[in-house]
Parts: C-alpha cells; structure tokens; sequence
RNA sequence: GGCGCGUUGGUCAAGGGGUUAAGACGCCUCCCUUUCACGGAGGAAUCACGGGUUCGAAUCCCGUACGUGCUACCA
C-alpha cells in the first residue's frame, strides 16, 4: 500500500448521480480530508455504449454543489492523467499483454452466439454454474486450448476477440474489508472475467486495478455490489503489480428503497414522490427531466449530512453533523453492513433543521431567485434577509418561503373567508374603520405600540381582541398563517396595512 | 439454481454476555400560541425463528427463514 492517503471517485457518466454515488463520494471525501489526503475524480467510459452526453459535466456539477471539490480530475488536472479511461486505452492492452505473457489470461475467439450456445448446453446439462471458468473454458475456443501458431494465425487474421483472465481453481483469495473484516473467496466459484473486451477497451475489472495502481490509490471505497467480484481484481493486483501495493479496500452497504426492499433506484423516486439524483437531470434523448434534491430546494448541508448518516453514526446521539463536523468525526470502520431503507421524511426533517440554524446568508440568493422565478423582482436583499429569518422555522425545503412569505411582498389575492364571515358583523367593521384613523396617526410604526392601541381600542369597543387578532391576521396575510401579527404589520409598514385592512373591509362586505 | 452479503420499533439506529434495550424521524396526547410553525412535556411501538454454550444471550456458536447483491465483451 502507498504511504499516502489517495481515494478515488470512478463513475461512469451513464446518466444522473444517484443518492448512494453522493454517498460513495462523501466518504471518500471524507476520508481524504481526515487523512489530509488526495480526492481523485476518475472517468470510467470504457463502455463506449452507455455514454451519455452531459453526464460528465453534470458529475462535475453535483460535486461542486455539494461542497466536494476533487483535487485531481478530468477539469482539475493532475500529475496522473488522464483521469478518463478511454483516453488510457493503450496503457490497459500493455497489462493485458503481459498476463497473457505470464499465463495469467488468455486470448479468447467465442462470438456472442458461441456463447450463448455454451450457456445454454451448460443449462441444459443441470449444471449450477453458466460461467465461463475453468470448467467450461476447455470446450471454448481459446488460445487455452490451440497451439501457438493457430492463436497467432486468429491474431494477425483479426478476428474480434477478448483477453480473459485465468483464475485457477483450488485457491482461497482473501482480503480484509474495512467495514466487513475478513473476506473469503474460493477460486472455484470465480469465473474468467473479459479483461480486454473486442473494441480494445478494458472492462472494469482490469482498469479499476491498472488505475488504482497507477495512480496510487491507497484506499478504495465501492458499493457493496462489487463484492462478488472483488476476488477477480485481488488477483489482478496479485498477478500484476503485488499484494503489498493492492490498496485497502470497503464495500459500502446498498441504500435500499423505503418500501419493500431492494436497491433504491431512480424509478422508485419517480414512483414515491421524492427525488434520487442530486441534481435535477435532463436526458438529452427524451428531454425528460428527473428531479434533483438541489431544485426541490434541499441545501447541500442537509443533503450531505442525511446521506452521512445513512449507514454510519458516530456512537453519539448526535445526527446534526457539519462538513467539517464530518471530516472530523468519520471513521470508515462504523460504516453499517447492511443496506439502509431511505426515508423521505427523515431527508426532510434534516433540510428543516439546517434552514433554521444556517445563517440566512447561506441560502438568501436561492430564495431570492425562487420569488424572481414567480414574477417577484426588484427584492431589496435586506428586506428579504428579514422576511427569511420571521419564517425560516415554517420552511422544509426552499420553495416553503415563497408560500410562507408571499405576503410580505404581495397583498393577498383572497381571503380564508370561512374563519372570517362568521365573526365579521358591523361592530368589527367600524373597529376596524376607526383602527385605521388611529393607525394613521401612529409613531412610531413598530409591532408594540401598534398591538396595544389595537387592544386598547378593541377592549374600548369591547370586542375580544383575539376574535379581531384572527381577522386582522386574515385582512393582511390572507390566511391564518404566519409569524405574529402585529410583527407581519411592522415588517410591511404603515401605509401597506392600512391599505390591506381598507381592501379587506370592502371585500368583507 | 450457484456464490456472496446482510437481519434491533413502521424507518434510521445505540448497545457486542447481566441495561427499565438509548436517541432520532414519523404517528398520537397535552402545554405554549386566540393562527400556522418553532419550542416543551408525555405516549404507543423493537432484538426474524429454532436449537445450543452459559448461572444468565439482543449480544457467542450452529442451523433455518427472509431479504438483497452478483452470476455480461455494464459499471
């Protein structure tokens, strides 16, 4: 293993970044910065197939967003690129060659169709395993099982063909998962991965080694799918560049959908109402659009710390974790082993707390462009700055401060009629015609003096003030929501509430 | 089917031989507020099952069940 602390982030940019891809990212991320090591960035396009344009870039901007910079990558540079891997092709057939050369992979020549003629035979004679390996690799057509001169002769001939690798059977591979602890594999039940598919490109398993070599990755963190296959690039390491260079490896546990089980997907968001992918992500086939946690008005605090406590805890009862909190207090080895239901709510209560310990100031520009985007311009920044802090603890996610603080921008369009009809009478309407006058006259124009001459005047009337509380709540708001009333009618001025009680009294009438 | 991984309230979870089995989300009740929230006080709800080991098991062992991942020239 190299000495200092390299983690990397591998996506192939298929399409939007998925919850537990942020995830994958986060704890590398975090693991780098605690360690005060390098965040590497790697594509991973060798399947030239599945390439979605966009994608990459939209990578780029889910990191940015959530805060994770990497220090080496495709925009960053970096002195181990290309960080692209179809842009290493060459390097990848080099390795290739030399297991080949070592008797650690062969050349193969089965056409699709051989092999799903071999699939089928094997399924046929009830046999428990479909794979190509050790045992069904004998009746293939390899460079196994033809004398050097036929290979050669296919070679130079040209026909499409795939280097796999070798596995032997009859060996334990074995290695120590961070999170799972010693792992144990049996080479029987390992089959011969491609190594090097027909278009020159590697597959996965060899340019994840080739890589993580080559760029000195000390640490290497992956969703728990990649387990099964995880003996196949011990191998590699093993055959290629030495166990003692492999890095440390943790499989991360799946983040399951909330109902049923099952690996959360970007269908089930679809389907329950809650998104999956951290931004909002645009398929430039269909134009269709799957929304982000970042247009749905989620914060990246929020965002990033409900995903860090999706399957780790500190052993506190803390769940309220900063970046820099994070950064401080993970530790992979408390990483859960098994897979984590998502929950909306909990995602939701996480935005709600952050929203209201978060200075306006994090978040102000967003708001402000959420009212733009509903036709509310020329905001000043200082009213909005303390409309944001009257409402902050009503808002979930971002676009709650457009309903919850219209009012202060706008008067109300309608009036909750149902609270008010039944209490509205002539008595109201002339307390409410001479709180005007009076209102006129007030200085200064501040929420105290403005309740007690409005109680004062109510008890002079004698009507309940609370009755007259509710309606004048309804005259300016529009509804029975919101902060206290009276502190609505400072923040709005003088002039601005006597005109809504004035519009109210008409439309009461 | 084969192989791997997993399993504490509805969900996230602490706890790793002796605990009244924490805490959070959600839900319910009450207080605060003549609004909605925030805040506060309570409540219902859990160790998958069966065998062992042990004075004692949620904790250790073995089975079973269930779930899930992989089984591509996808990652």
């Amino acid at each position: 293993m190299f000495k200092k602390v390299r983690v990397r982030f591998a996506p192939s940019p298929t399409g939007g970044l998925h919850l537990g891809g942020v995830r994958t990212v986060l704890f590398n991320y975090l693991y780098a910065r605690k360690h005060g090591g390098d965040f590497i960035l790697r594509i991973e396009d060798t399947d030239q197939s599945r390439l979605v344009a966009g994608a990459e870039k939209y990578i780029f901007d889910c990191l940015e967003w959530c805060g994770m910079v990497p220090d080496e990558s495709v925009l960053a540079g970096g002195p181990y690129g290309p960080y692209r891997q179809s842009e290493r092709k060459e390097v990848y057939r080099q390795y290739a060659e030399q297991l080949v050369k070592n008797g650690n992979a062969y050349y193969a020549f089965d056409t699709p169709a051989e092999l799903e003629a071999m699939r089928e035979k094997l399924k046929s004679g009830g046999s428990n395993s479909l794979q190509y390996d050790h045992h069904s690799r004998i009746m293939m057509k390899n460079s196994l099982n033809m004398p050097p001169e036929e290979t050669e002769h296919l070679l130079r001939m040209g026909p499409p063909h795939v280097i796999r690798i070798k596995v032997d059977p009859g060996e334990m591979v074995h290695f120590t998962d961070m999170i799972r602890g010693e792992m144990e594999f049996d080479t029987n039940n390992v089959d011969d991965k491609v190594l090097m598919k027909a278009d020159g490109m590697p597959t996965y398993h060899l340019a994840v080694v080739v890589d993580d070599y080559l760029m000195k990755i000390s640490h290497a963190f992956r969703g728990e799918e990649w387990l099964p296959s995880a003996p196949v690039h011990i191998l590699l390491w093993k055959y290629l560049f030495g166990l003692e260079h492999m890095p440390q490896w943790a499989h991360l546990p799946l983040i399951l959908k909330p109902d049923g089980n099952g690996k959360l997907s970007k269908r089930d968001g679809d389907r329950l109402g809650f998104p999956v992918y951290a931004m909002d992500w645009t398929d430039p086939v269909t134009h269709d659009i799957t929304k982000g946690f970042k247009e749905l008005g989620f914060l990246p605090e929020a965002f990033l710390n409900l995903l860090a406590v999706l399957g780790w805890n500190d052993g506190t009862e803390q769940e309220i974790f900063s970046l820099e909190d994070l950064v401080d207090k993970f530790s992979i080895e408390r990483v859960h082993k098994g897979g984590a239901k998502f929950d909306f709510e909990k995602a939701k209560w996480f935005n709600h707390e952050w929203i209201k310990r978060l200075g306006v100031d994090h978040y102000e520009q967003r708001i402000k462009e959420i009212f733009e985007a509903k036709g509310i311009t020329g905001i000043d920044e200082r009213y909005l700055f303390k409309v944001i802090n009257l409402i902050k603890e009503r808002c979930i996610v971002l676009p709650d401060f457009y309903k919850q603080g219209i009012f202060f921008f706008e008067a109300p369009g309608s009036y909750d009629e149902a609270s008010v009809k039944p209490k509205w009478d002539e008595g109201k309407k002339e307390y409410f015609n001479l709180i005007i006058s009076q209102f006129e006259n007030l200085e200064p124009w501040e929420a105290v003096p403005v309740e007690e001459i409005f109680k004062l005047s109510a008890s002079q009337k004698n009507i309940k003030a609370g009755e007259l509380q509710m309606i004048l709540r309804v005259m300016l708001v529009g509804s029975k929501t919101g902060p206290p009333v009276f502190i609505i009618a400072e923040t709005i001025g003088k002039e601005e509430t006597i005109k809504r009680i004035g519009d109210a009294i008409k439309a009461f009438n």
